[in-house]
RNA sequence: CGGGGUGUGGCGCAGUUGGCUAGCGCGCCUGGUUUGGGACCAGGAGGUCGAAGGUUCGAGUCCUUUCACCCCGACCA
């Protein structure tokens, strides 16, 4: 990609409406754009590392069994009545609105915007789950999801509207439920792993419900996060908050001296659920008896959105955003330096010698001066900048740093080529 | 929802106890000079001061209402 087609814009200053760190520095670089408290767009730049994420977690879901989905936003109250979700008092997040009943503004029948999706999913697997031999099935989807917070915060860490990866595991049987659900937890950390959050992030023992003692949740170290864990180094889990007791501390073999409080924002979580949605909206299945039995079922949560946002957090330093290598919106900055004949002959040449070994480039053309490339280089965080400059051309080589190295070095286009594909 | 704070060109800000054509920096447009850490000169466009109402000869400055945004708390992926 060229700079000089990119419509967005880098800014020298923050806006003053955002204090997090992440939205401060997402904004500036020109990734996202404010459309109202808790709701943002993704622009260019930013939709590419929020989609890099996404793929991330698709390959890993797919990977455990997972079949993509897309459920619908808008949903109908019938299936919330029947789980007891409806009323507001037992969700207060809900966007609620209504469908037309004919001409003029007659009001028809009520609807939510989708803020989870058990009832949805639940209520549409009965048209495929009848037999045993339909389970286990494993339905994922990354979809928005409207939750009415009292409170938005923290820039894209909590937001009225934002995309959340579910997926939701139908099993026959509390072991077959066991079985996966070890397997998504395996996948997640996996998940965290390559996402460059895998030292900071533990999974952590949170409330469960009452279907299992716990739920787990992924946690990921930092200071802007809104829960308190108590960390267990040794073992790489941690302990919510809100069951902190010597009982849970008796049943998970740690001892309070070994743990350390931290803050940590919840980047996934995975609960059992057992038939507290089947029974409701009777998903049930025949077994080999020919008894009649309700499905078990598992979710399993991400925040793609959440994830950017703190690794925008986690590894920001004073000059901007540092990206990991997996979901940089580009791995190579190419600054051209000067404006000479040679200089832009030979970055264009580089330009596309790297874009045909398949290796993104996001090449800044534009005609400005060294000083703002370089630091429009740092503020968006990209992993590897490469110079092209009147002396780089004289001694036929170009210069190349990482986003976080104090010194470039020189190379040849092929070294380059090496060395940022590694 | 309780407490605190803020709304002035695209962005960041200034604007004394009400006073004259509402300023500054960045960005943008034109021309020129520049090109290794956000250049310089000259010229130019762009705001009725969040919104509504009120007080006054006169309101960005005062009053009322209202909307929005940020932070803390409570609540939550």
């Amino acid at each position: 990609m060229k700079m000089s087609q990119l419509f967005t814009r880098t800014s020298k200053t923050a806006p003053a409406d955002e204090q997090a760190k992440n939205a401060q520095l997402l904004i500036k670089a020109g990734f996202i754009h404010k459309e109202m408290a808790g709701v943002y767009d993704y622009l260019p730049l930013g939709s590419i590392v929020l989609n890099k994420i996404i793929q991330v977690i698709r390959e890993e879901m797919n990977a455990i069994g997972g079949q993509e989905i897309f459920l619908s936003a808008l949903q109908p109250k019938d299936n919330w009545e029947k789980s007891g979700r409806w009323h507001d008092d037992a969700v207060d997040v809900w966007f609620k609105t209504r469908m037309h009943a004919g001409e003029g503004y007659h009001l028809g029948p009520e609807l939510g915007l989708g803020n989870t999706h058990e009832e949805a999913l639940t209520a549409l697997m009965r048209n495929f789950i009848k037999s045993y031999k339909d389970l286990p099935s494993y339905p994922y989807q990354f979809q928005t999801k409207f939750r009415n917070e009292l409170r938005s915060k923290s820039g894209i860490m909590r937001c009225r509207e934002f995309i959340m990866k579910d997926l939701y595991s139908f099993s026959r049987d509390q072991a077959q439920h066991d079985k996966f659900y070890e397997k998504t937890k395996q996948a997640y950390l996996k998940i965290f792993e390559r996402l460059g959050l895998g030292d900071i992030t533990y999974l952590t023992f949170a409330s469960g419900g009452s279907f299992s003692k716990f739920s787990h949740e992924f946690q990921t170290i930092t200071d802007i996060g809104e829960d308190t864990i108590y960390v267990h180094e040794g073992k790489r889990l941690a302990i919510n908050k809100e069951v902190y007791t010597d009982e849970v501390l008796a049943d998970l073999g740690v001892a309070k001296e070994e743990l350390v409080e931290k803050r940590a924002v919840e980047v996934g979580n995975i609960f059992t659920l057992g038939t507290r949605f089947s029974e409701p909206l009777e998903l049930t299945f025949t077994d080999e008896n020919g008894d009649v039995k309700p499905v078990i079922m598992g979710s399993y949560g991400i925040g793609p959105g959440r994830i950017m946002g703190t690794i925008v957090e986690h590894f920001a330093d004073d000059k901007g955003i540092v990206w990991p290598k997996e979901i940089a919106p580009a791995r190579v900055y190419l600054a051209s330096v000067g404006v000479s004949d040679q200089v832009v002959k030979v970055a264009d040449e580089l330009y596309k010698i790297l874009s045909e070994a398949n290796i993104e480039v996001l090449y800044d053309d534009r005609d400005a001066r060294p000083g703002e490339k370089f630091a429009d280089a740092d503020l968006m965080g990209i992993p590897y900048r490469v110079v092209i400059s009147e002396k780089t051309v004289a001694h036929n080589r170009c210069e190349i740093k990482t986003r976080t190295a104090q010194e470039a070095q020189l190379a040849d286009a092929s070294d380059v080529i090496k060395m940022v594909a590694a």
